[in-house]
RNA sequence: GCGAGCGUGGUGGAAUAGGUAGACACGCCAGACUUAAAAUCUGUUGGCCGUAUGGCCGUGGGGGUUCAAGUCCCCCCGCUCGCACCA
C-alpha cells in the first residue's frame, strides 16, 4: 500500500492546472458569470494563516461555482502603497518600492503552493504606475465634476507618522498605525465629497440583504442620519456682528425646557471673545483636552459663562445664559446647542454643576413628574410647555418646527455624522495627486497624456517628513495650462483610495482606460466578497462611494452601482500563547519550542514549566504565530486548507491546534488509503443489491449536504458531512464498481476544499480529465427518500421508544403501531392515553 | 451609555419550520495487530443512581406558553465585538 505524499502530488497538480490554464477567466456572454473576491493583501512580507483561511474560503466558493457551470472570475493582487514600506525604507536603508516588490514576490511564492484557483494573469499591485496612473485619471475626472475639492481644515495630525489621518483612522484618539496621540492642526487638504452621497449610501444599505446585519448597522451608525431643527436665538450682549446664535437640535419638542445655550470653544463667537484672557485660556484648555475616548470619558463637563444671553423664541421675557462648553463639538451641527437639562444627560450634568434650572417638559406619568438625577429620554407627552402641552414628542416636534419656520428664524433639517473624506497624505509611498500649483492659473490638473505622474525613484528617507517636498526636479514643473514655472502637489492619496476600486480594475486589468465598460458590465458586481470585519466601515464605505463616483464620471456602468452583492466577514485564526518569567520580564515562546502536556506546557529545550496563556489572535509580539509555510512543508496544502475550514463556523474565530492539523492530515491519508484499497480490491467481491443501494443513497445524501453546506457558507458542516460519508463508505460492503463510483463523487465533493488529493483520487478511480474541471455531481432527489422511516415515540414528551414504519403509512395505522409498542403498553398500564399526537414522518407523543 | 452578537459534554462545534439534544471532529479510556512503539483498525465516552431491564437530571440562571422548548415570550447573569460628549 502506498502512502500519500503531498510534497510530490501537490506541485504536480498545480503544474497541470497552470499548463491547462484552467483558472484563466475570459468574458463569455453566453455563460453566466460569478465573481468571487477576497480582500487583497498588504505585502507585508509573509502570508499568515489568516490569509490562508480567507483565500481558502474564496477558493472553495470559486471552485464550487466553476463546477456548477459558472464562468468564474477569481483574481488576486496587492494593496501595495502605505506607511510600512517607508518605515522599512528608513530602517533598512532601502527603497519602499524595492521592499514592496520583494515582499510581493515572496508572498506569491508562499501562496502558489496552496493551490488556489486564481487567475494570476490579472494580477497587479496598486503601486504599479499602470494602476495608479488610471487612478490619477479618475481623480482629474472627479475633480472636474465637483466630487473633489480643497479646503482648509482642522485635521487629525499624527505626529509620529507625520501625516494627516481621516476621522476613521483615529482610534481612541490615537493614530491607527502609529498609536500616537493625534494632534489637531490646520492644513489645506484634498477632500472627496462623500457627503453628497450620505443619504444614498444609507438608503442603499437596505438593498444589500447578503451583507451581514452587523456591518450594515455599523455603516448606518457611521453615516449617522438625524432629523432636527436648525434655528436662531436672538443674542443679547454679544460682540458686533453676532446678533443671533444658530443652534441645531433633534429635540425641538423640549424647547420649553431650555435653560441655557452652549457653544464650542472653536465657535466663531467663542473666538471673538478671546480678547478676554479668561476666555482665551478656557478655549485653549478645551482644545488641548484631546479627542481620546479615555480623556473624554473622564473629562468633566466644564463651561464658562460668557455673560451673554439668548431670548427664548416663544417667550420674549425669558433670557438664558450662554456658556462656552467643552462638550460641544464644532464640526457637528452648528457648533452651538441649547441645553435642556431635564431630557439630556449631558445637559443635566452641566446644569447641576452650574446651578441652572431643570425644567421637566416630557412625562410618561402625568403633569406632576419631575426629573431627578437622571435625564428622562423616553417617550411621553409634553408638559409645562404652553401650546405644546398634551402633545406627543413627535407631534410637538412638528408643531415647533412649523412655528419656527413660520417666523423665519429656522427650518427643519437633516444632518449626517459622515464627514467628507480627507485624502491628502504627506507621504512618499502613495499615489501622487496629479495637480500642479501655478501662481497665475491656480490649481491645474495634469494633462491626461502626461499620466501617470510617476513617483521619483531617487529619494531618501534620512529625514522625517515627505521626501517629495524636497525633491526639486520632480517638484518644479511647468504649468500644464500657461507653461510658466509651477510646483507639483506633493501630497499623495490615502491608500484607501487605491483599495476603493481595485475590484473594478480586475475586470480589465490592462485596459488603457481605468475600466473597460463592456468587461465591467459583464463581470460586476462582485458576487461574493470575503474579508475581515475590521474593514466593516472604512474600506467598504469608501468602495461604495467610489462605485457611485466612478459611475458619475463614466467609469462604471449603471448596473455596477454597488461593488459587492454579498459580503462575508470571516473570523480570525487564534492560538494560545506560551510565556515564562525571566528576570521579572515576560518571555514568549513559539509553539515549536513548546511541548504541550495534558495540564500545561514545558520548554522543549530545557524541560522548564511554562505558562499557557489564553487563546488570542496570532501576533508576532506574543510569538503565537503558526507559519503556513511550515504547515505546508509538514503536511501539505490540502491539510492546511481542510483544517482551516473544519470545525469552526467561518464567521467565528478558529483556534489553531497541532492536534487539529494532525487530524486533518490523518483524514487526507485515510482518503488516500481507501482509494488505494478500492482500486486494488478484487472486482468480483461479494455484494448485495441492498448494499449497493445503501451506498448510492449515502452518496446522494452527501451530494445534497455538501452542496447546501458550501452554498450556505457552512463549510464546517460540509466537512462534517464528508467525514460521515467517509465513515459510511469505509464500512460499506458494496462491490468494487459501486465503491469506485462513490469515491469519484467523494473526489468531486472534496475538490473545492482539498483539490490536490481530489485530483489524485479522481485519477486513481478512473475519472475523466481533471476533477477541477469536472461538473458538480448531479443530485437525484429520489435517492434522498427512504421507504421506511424510524419514528421516535415519546411518552409525556420524553423519548422512550421508536418504531420503524413505511414512509407513507396512514396516521391511523401509525397510531395503532405506537399503541402496540412495548414501552407504551407498559407506561399505559391498561389505561387509555389522554392524548395521542402523531406528526407524520417526524414523531409520536403519547400523553398519559 | 447606545447598538449587535454569543452562552450546548473534558474541547471545537451539530441540531430546516418548536418534534430523538450532543451529528462530525479532537481528547480520554478499553481492545485488536506488534517483541515493543508508531501507524492503523474496533469499541466506549453528558452527569447521577442501578448488576441489568430501567430511572432521574441536563443546552448560563429564573419564570411562562405548548402534547412537545437549545429553538418562542418575559425577567436576570456573564462574555465578545462595534460606536460613543453627534445635541
Amino acid at each position: 500500500m502506498s502512502r500519500y505524499n503531498a510534497r510530490v502530488t501537490e506541485p504536480k497538480w498545480q503544474k497541470a492546472w497552470d499548463d491547462a490554464q484552467v483558472f484563466k477567466a475570459e468574458r463569455d456572454d453566453s455563460l453566466e458569470k460569478y465573481y468571487v473576491l477576497e480582500m487583497f493583501p498588504y505585502p507585508s512580507g509573509r502570508i499568515h494563516i489568516g490569509h490562508v483561511r480567507n483565500y481558502t474560503m474564496g477558493d472553495v466558493v470559486a471552485r464550487f461555482k466553476t463546477a456548477r457551470g459558472y464562468n468564474v472570475l477569481h483574481p488576486m493582487g496587492w494593496d501595495a502603497f502605505g506607511m510600512p514600506a517607508e518605515n522599512a525604507a528608513m530602517e533598512h536603508n532601502t527603497h519602499p518600492g524595492t521592499w514592496t516588490r520583494q515582499n510581493i514576490a515572496a508572498m506569491k511564492e508562499q501562496m502558489k503552493p496552496l493551490g488556489f484557483s486564481l487567475d494570476w494573469s490579472r494580477e497587479f499591485a496598486t503601486c504599479d504606475p499602470e494602476y495608479y496612473g488610471k487612478q490619477q485619471a479618475m481623480f482629474i475626472d472627479m475633480l472636474e465634476v465637483g466630487l473633489i475639492y480643497r479646503k482648509n481644515a482642522v485635521v487629525n495630525w499624527d505626529p509620529v507618522d507625520m501625516t494627516v489621518l481621516a476621522n476613521e483612522q483615529v482610534i481612541d484618539g490615537k493614530g491607527w498605525r502609529s498609536n500616537a496621540p493625534v494632534e489637531r492642526k490646520e492644513l489645506t487638504q484634498w477632500f472627496f465629497k462623500i457627503s453628497d452621497y450620505s443619504d444614498e449610501l444609507l438608503e442603499a444599505l437596505d438593498h444589500l440583504p447578503n451583507w451581514p446585519e452587523k456591518v450594515r448597522t455599523m455603516q448606518k451608525n457611521w453615516i449617522g442620519k438625524s432629523q432636527g431643527l436648525q434655528f436662531s436665538f436672538d443674542l443679547n450682549g454679544a460682540p458686533d456682528g453676532f446678533d443671533a446664535l444658530e443652534v441645531y437640535t433633534t429635540r425641538p419638542d423640549t424647547i420649553f425646557g431650555a435653560s441655557f445655550a452652549a457653544i464650542s470653544a472653536d465657535h466663531p463667537l467663542a473666538k471673538a471673545l478671546e480678547s478676554d484672557p479668561k476666555v482665551a485660556t478656557f478655549n485653549a484648555d478645551c482644545r488641548r483636552m484631546g479627542t481620546s475616548a479615555e480623556a473624554m470619558e473622564k473629562a468633566e463637563k466644564i463651561g464658562l459663562d460668557t455673560g451673554m444671553t439668548i431670548t427664548h423664541p416663544f417667550d420674549p421675557d425669558l433670557k438664558m445664559p450662554v456658556y462656552i462648553a467643552n462638550f460641544v463639538l464644532m464640526d457637528y451641527g452648528t457648533g452651538a446647542i441649547f441645553g435642556c437639562p431635564a431630557h439630556d444627560q449631558r445637559d443635566l450634568d452641566f446644569a447641576h454643576k452650574y446651578g441652572l434650572e431643570v425644567k421637566t417638559v416630557v412625562s410618561a406619568t402625568g403633569p406632576d413628574y419631575e426629573v431627578g438625577t437622571e435625564a428622562f429620554v423616553d417617550a411621553g407627552s409634553i408638559i409645562n410647555s404652553d401650546f405644546l402641552n398634551g402633545l406627543s414628542i413627535d407631534e410637538a416636534k412638528v408643531e415647533v418646527i412649523s412655528r419656527i419656520e413660520a417666523v423665519g428664524s429656522g427650518k427643519g433639517v437633516t444632518k449626517f455624522r459622515l464627514r467628507d473624506w480627507g485624502i491628502s497624505r504627506q507621504r512618499y509611498w502613495g499615489c501622487p495627486i496629479p495637480v500642479v500649483h501655478c501662481d497665475t492659473c491656480g490649481i491645474v490638473p495634469e494633462k491626461k497624456e502626461n499620466l501617470p505622474v510617476k513617483l521619483p525613484e531617487d529619494v531618501t528617507f534620512d529625514r522625517p517628513g515627505n521626501p517629495l517636498d524636497r525633491h526639486e526636479t520632480w517638484r518644479n514643473v511647468d504649468c500644464p495650462k500657461c507653461g510658466a514655472a509651477a510646483k507639483r502637489e506633493t501630497d499623495t492619496m490615502d491608500t484607501f483610495v487605491d483599495s476603493s476600486w481595485y475590484y473594478a480594475r480586475f475586470t480589465s486589468p490592462h485596459a488603457e482606460s481605468p475600466t473597460d465598460l463592456a468587461e465591467a458590465e459583464y463581470w460586476l458586481n462582485v458576487d461574493q466578497y470575503i474579508g475581515g470585519i475590521e474593514h466593516a466601515i472604512l474600506h467598504l464605505l469608501y468602495s461604495r462611494f467610489f462605485a457611485r463616483a466612478m459611475q458619475k464620471t463614466g467609469h462604471l456602468p449603471k448596473s455596477a452601482i454597488e461593488p459587492f452583492n454579498a459580503l462575508f466577514t470571516q473570523g480570525m485564526v487564534t492560538h494560545e500563547f506560551y510565556a515564562s518569567e525571566v528576570n521579572n520580564r515576560t518571555v514568549y515562546h513559539h509553539p515549536s519550542e513548546v511541548i504541550r502536556t495534558s495540564h500545561g506546557a514545558t520548554l522543549r529545550s530545557t524541560g522548564e514549566e511554562i505558562t499557557v496563556g489564553p487563546i488570542i489572535k496570532m501576533s508576532k509580539s506574543k510569538k503565537n504565530v503558526v507559519d503556513p509555510e511550515d504547515i505546508i512543508d509538514q503536511y501539505g496544502a490540502d491539510t492546511a486548507r481542510w483544517f482551516v475550514m473544519s470545525d469552526s463556523p467561518p464567521e467565528r474565530d478558529v483556534e489553531w491546534t497541532s492536534a487539529g492539523a494532525e487530524a486533518a492530515w490523518k483524514h487526507i491519508q485515510r482518503i488516500w488509503r481507501m482509494a488505494d484499497e478500492i482500486s486494488q480490491s478484487a472486482s468480483d467481491g461479494v455484494t448485495t443489491p441492498d448494499e449497493a443501494l445503501a451506498l448510492l443513497k449515502a452518496t446522494h445524501r452527501a451530494i445534497d449536504d455538501v452542496t447546501k453546506g458550501i452554498e450556505g457558507f457552512a463549510f464546517n458542516k460540509a466537512i462534517a458531512k464528508l467525514y460521515e460519508f467517509t465513515n459510511t463508505l469505509q464500512k460499506s460492503k458494496a462491490g468494487k464498481a459501486d465503491k469506485q463510483a462513490a469515491m469519484l463523487v467523494m473526489a468531486q465533493l472534496m475538490q473545492p476544499m482539498t483539490p490536490h488529493i481530489a485530483e489524485e483520487v479522481w485519477a486513481l478511480m478512473g475519472g475523466k480529465g481533471m476533477v477541477t474541471t469536472a461538473p458538480w455531481p448531479t443530485l437525484d432527489p429520489a435517492m434522498l427518500i427512504d421507504d421506511t422511516i424510524t419514528m421516535p415515540i415519546q411518552i409525556n414528551g420524553k423519548r422512550r421508544s421508536e418504531i420503524k414504519v413505511a414512509k407513507d403509512l396512514p396516521k391511523s395505522e401509525v397510531e395503532k403501531l405506537a399503541l402496540a409498542d412495548e414501552a407504551v403498553i407498559r407506561a399505559l398500564a391498561g389505561n387509555a392515553p389522554k392524548k395521542l399526537i402523531v406528526v407524520p414522518g417526524r414523531i409520536i407523543n403519547v400523553v398519559i
